[in-house]
DNA sequence: CCGTTTCATGTTAGCGTTAACAGTGCGCCA
DNA sequence: TGGCGCACTGTTAACGCTAACATGAAACGG
């Protein structure tokens, strides 16, 4: 008697298949497959049949196995710094609106500002084979250029807005922000300017804007703007010197580039005796608080969530086949005159 | 001559595959998948081999088949209703950053507070495949349970500390934190009490605050605080009227159940010429702007990235196949005493 | 009325990996 | 010296789905 091999043991996992709603609805796994991706093809008599097949076994298509055999995941990565910024959270949630209704998910990765963890996550999301990459700034070193050139997904760089994008990019300018405030305050008449950056070299985007409202004052004519840039500007206490520092000056005006500087510095102002905008006039980046306090601050909002919606836009074209000529979106920005100036 | 069939056109994505890998270093495929996954079982010469072979043919490895083939993604699944809330985002940095070191991904759904799309987002993340699931709140509506069954992962509640949790839950007794505050006012020699808190109905949150500080109160033998709940507590506007029927109540000591109504009460009030804390005393919940004010504000912090942070380890023990007897865990909460009070 | 297109469905063969099992060779100990 | 266990590697067959191709019937058109 032919010894038959011992029968292997199974590896499924007992869960229900594509196999099994076809059973039950008495056609192929392939009309099922078919109904679930794309309805329209499918008769009326199996659709509905089938439609009670799902539901009476409970069926939930496995996506990794679709993924395998369609080679497309229907899963979108972005890579951002933290979440726990505001700024850098948003795109994510824009993303994510704009890529849910297409069926997309989104995979989030955090850096923690470390480029050597960009990298990794790179890897990582390629092997995942995600459909489309969503990058904050996006340093792309040569290891993680040639992953992604030999996968050849569509790949977005967020708040970025270089020539030569690696591939596509949605940003604004950040000089275009600090020439916006410095001629605001030249339209009002201010002239004695300065402005609030941040010491930290790395923080391009405020380094931008100093550069920016410099450059505008002095295509306008103004004497040169005071920069003053803190380490660390975020408490009261870190303010009063500020303050001094604006008064010996005889500055009329001041521009911080960061959303709570402005605040505090207002604030601050304020418990001194100083009119705003009589004595000072403040503009800031946009925030909640800006227009909680008492003049609201005259401030320029950035889109974050539009930063996140466009790039999925970008993304979703792309995914769809389409090709897309435009490689660099600029997302610009909104100035908001409040009290404060 | 016998006709051979068409030969079928290729499916191959054209990308390096673990075969070739296999084939570069002259070892058989399983054995490359074993230097990848568990070194230790793969001798020092293969190693060597494989190592260079890896790097010389580019291998990233493809996940998706991994995952179909062991019946595990390594990806966990978080949901929440916005990542524009920080006290929501943090969470999911938690989550991720408990998960990252031990291989696994993160992928994020929002609801915007819709309970209908909690369930689409379980079906999606289920068939997906995730090895475990976060979910803020978790409304768990019967469909939800059954997939959720059915699919035999690991779940954690955000959030919520009910009896009887689906799996398991990461919270913290919003009671708890009325009731703190309430004991403060009452060291602290303040008698006359409000709280303040938010009358949409779904906040819970804000409900728990308020039942417990009342609750605390009494058991002090304080007289009943009074109680406000606000349409729209943010405006420096809208808080003026506030400040009119805390004074009418003679009202010495408010406890505000959102963090930035503390704020903009405590800049109403200064700015009235009330002194914090003599004439009122304020206590709220923690935020940036509650130390950037003066005085800066007593306050109540919830610790939302532990709360992701936890639950990623839960999922973590649970991922082992350890068997964790903790269902609920109550991270609690900080008090921290500052000089609004 | 017959070739051609269109529509609806079925059959087959992967997608790229890993689980399960099957050696093979060596060291060790009775 | 033979038997056993261990360390390492290889072979085979899934995992659950969908692309590609095949088929048959209805619709169409001159």
């Amino acid at each position: 008697m032919a010894r038959s091999p011992a029968p292997r043991r199974s590896r499924g996992t007992g869960r229900v298949r594509i196999e099994d709603v076809a059973r039950e609805a008495g056609v192929s796994a392939q009309t099922v497959s078919r109904f679930l991706r794309a309805p329209a093809q499918v008769g009326p008599e199996a659709s509905a049949r089938i439609e009670a097949a799902v539901r009476a076994v409970g069926y939930v298509p496995n996506l990794v196995a679709g993924s395998l055999a369609s080679n497309r995941s229907r899963i979108v990565a972005i890579i951002v710094p933290t979440l726990a910024n505001p700024v850098h959270a948003q795109p994510v949630q824009g993303l994510g609106d704009a890529l849910r209704p297409q069926g997309y998910q989104v995979l989030v990765g955090t850096t923690d500002f470390q480029a050597e963890t960009e990298e990794a996550l790179i890897r990582a999301f390629i092997g995942r084979r995600v459909d489309g990459l969503a990058v904050t700034g996006g340093s792309f070193a040569e290891p993680s250029r040639q992953v992604l050139a030999a996968a050849g997904i569509p790949v977005v760089q967020l708040w970025e807005l270089p020539e030569d994008p690696f591939d596509m990019t949605v940003g604004l300018s950040n000089d275009a922000i600090g020439a916006r405030m410095a001629a605001h305050f030249a339209e009002r008449g201010y002239s004695r300017l300065a402005v609030i950056g941040h010491a930290e070299a790395s923080d391009t985007r405020s380094a931008g804007r100093v550069t920016g409202f410099c450059a505008e004052a002095a295509r306008l004519g103004l004497p040169e703007p005071l920069v003053l840039l803190p380490e660390r500007p975020m408490l009261i206490r870190d303010a009063a010197p500020l303050l001094d520092r604006l008064a010996e000056a005889h500055v009329d005006a001041v521009f911080c580039t960061s959303s709570q500087l402005s605040v505090v510095l207002l604030l601050n102002a304020r418990s001194r005796g100083l009119a705003v905008p009589g004595d000072l006039a403040i503009g800031g980046i946009d925030s909640d608080f800006a227009t909680v306090v008492e003049p609201a601050i005259t401030a320029i909002r950035v889109p974050a969530y539009d930063v996140g919606l466009q790039a999925g836009h970008l993304l979703l074209r792309r995914l769809a086949g389409e090709t897309v000529p435009e490689r660099r979106i600029d997302t610009g920005f909104t100035f908001i005159q409040r009290g404060s100036t």
